[in-house]
DNA sequence: ATGAAAGCGCTAACAT
DNA sequence: ATGTTAGCGCTTTCAT
């Protein structure tokens, strides 16, 4: 900076506000045009690059925020990068992805937050939800963070998704359809809350006089060769499920080639279904059945981060509750 | 720190050796165990979090690496999340990805690296092949990047796939099957290099006396979705082609899907030969034929980054190549 | 409309 | 084995 101001003849203060412009245009009606050209072609003829580290340590803000997911995977990952990047891009924040396939890799990631890694964090707690306790202790720790998941930690904002009246909307139509034997493929035990999907599945089952049984429930739903196995394991069984319903539509998809690997017709023979709407289900035969998203918009979490960096002492979390629906098509 | 040597009776200097630890046992050995015990009990008592941005800023150092990438899409994203960053961590080295869907936000990145967001750059060009030019003013910069695709920039060390025996395999393996119309799926036009695919495998068709139709060119191929389409499209021609060669994994298997959904058999009616040997590909009806890589280990990439970074005045490239193969299976 | 100077929190050279 | 101190490069208050 020094050298610019000497290349340009104007203090280090004058070359600090035109690269910040900080303050709206307070501070950069203080810099006359001509000036600020003379600043600007010094910068371009030094070669001139702000020092990142010496601005967050002077400003303590990095204008930054954590992306912490567990891993990457999902045909929402791009969804959700790209949504939330868009927003934060608007309000001059950047996002960084890390990918925390363990609890200690998370923790290790929102220790520097407060640190000057970042502003504050997103999460898509899949995997973390059954650790609301460490997220509350950062939450605690003034950590502003936003969270998408079924978990429901306190200190943060979160948007959670209304999977309870589709989930039931799936369960109703598989029984109306006649299926009285149901398979589940679900998330791999260290993965995803208490299984909320699975309960709820269970619990609209019981009252049509229905359950599932043990024997009926697989893990894996987000690897397809997993799921694909676990599909494969189920068709095969000697009392086997006339349905499966998958917590992923990865999953529900492997599992439609499952079936026509071992020569089942879908829907006929076996009845499958997903979790998640995802876009890949109107390319199979047949089409996928699943309860998701209405839309697969995620700018809403980023909107949550943002309001709460900006108002740092609020306390109250703020909710937000993404809308499910069922979507019934072929495979069912 | 102030606090925390004032808290444990000792002076900053310690508590910097004590959480930094630097230069192995040098300085390490340079604090009693008491001493460090103290500090640490401080440390604790007053919940002290390191600074870092002020470490970074008088370190001159990040210990980061930066990933970019264009899109999160790919089935490899995961391997090469995963197999980068645990390399990285090996070395005391933490990674962040960024995705660049255009170039701009490539620059972006890349211009704060010298800035001190990072210590270098990994970078996943498929979109960016096109742009050599702008790779290699970076490493002129002298940006510490390590690139895996298609180009081979300058300054770079770079892993290149051994793309072309494999593709010529499959070509040799489609004509030996009596296919004289291909069909291809390639990238998006703003997608990777001259679309080395597409031209290796033309290559390889005129030295059987064949040629690839303009009209059996499509894109999309990264797209379940949109190589879907572009898959019925060519299925549906007048003089539709009897085999369709996709520059993805996942574009052929859309293909598969199309097939399925016109009553198509594969590889009877169609044949179908992808890129990139995905797991994904063994549980298809019929299983994939493809051309990739013999196994997904993308480590190299991040060693070929580590030795940059230490020997920072190197000005020769490093290449490696990651050999490929070509999988016939029942597609084809 | 512009400049001088203090200091953000840390590390490392140097001293003891 | 431990302490003193000079910055790292920037922003911002205060002065002019």
């Amino acid at each position: 900076m020094a050298d610019v101001a000497r290349e340009a003849n104007v203090s280090v203060t004058t070359v600090s506000y035109v690269i910040g412009g900080r303050r709206g245009n307070l501070d950069a009606a203080r810099i006359s045009n001509d000036t600020r050209r003379r600043v600007l072609d010094a910068i371009q003829t030094i070669g001139y690059q702000v020092n990142e580290p010496a601005r967050v340590l002077r400003r303590r803000r990095t204008d930054r925020v954590l992306l912490l997911i567990d891993r990457l995977s999902s045909p929402y990952d791009q969804h959700f990068a790209t949504d939330v990047e868009d927003v934060l891009n608007a309000h001059g924040l950047s996002l960084s992805i890390v990918v925390c396939p363990t609890l200690d890799r998370l923790n290790a990631a929102l220790d520097m937050v407060p640190g000057g890694l970042a502003d504050g964090a997103i999460i898509l707690t899949w995997s973390f939800a059954r650790h609301q306790d460490v997220l509350e202790r950062y939450a605690r720790q003034q950590v502003p963070m936003a969270i998408l998941g079924a978990a429901q930690p306190s200190g943060f904002d979160v948007v959670a998704q209304d999977e309870a009246p589709a989930l039931d909307a799936a369960v109703d139509h598989i029984v109306a359809r006649g299926h009285r034997r149901i398979g589940f493929i679900g998330h791999l035990p260290d993965q995803s809350d208490p299984e909320f999907r699975l309960r709820r599945v269970r619990a609209r089952l019981a009252r049509h006089g229905l359950a599932i049984h043990d024997a009926h429930i697989r893990t894996g739903a987000r690897d397809r060769n997993v799921a694909y196995e676990a599909a494969l394991d189920l068709m095969t069984l000697p009392e086997s499920p006339t349905a499966i319903f998958s917590a992923s539509d990865t999953g529900a998809i492997a599992a439609i080639w499952a079936a026509h690997a071992t020569g089942r017709r879908v829907p006929d023979d076996i009845a499958i279904v997903g979790c998640g709407n995802v876009d890949e289900g109107r390319i199979t035969v047949p089409r996928l059945s699943s309860a998701g998203p209405v839309s697969p918009d995620f700018a809403p979490v980023a909107h949550l981060l943002i309001e709460r960096l900006r108002e740092p002492d609020r306390t109250e979390d703020r909710h937000l509750l993404i809308p499910w629906e069922f979507v019934p098509r072929e495979s069912s």
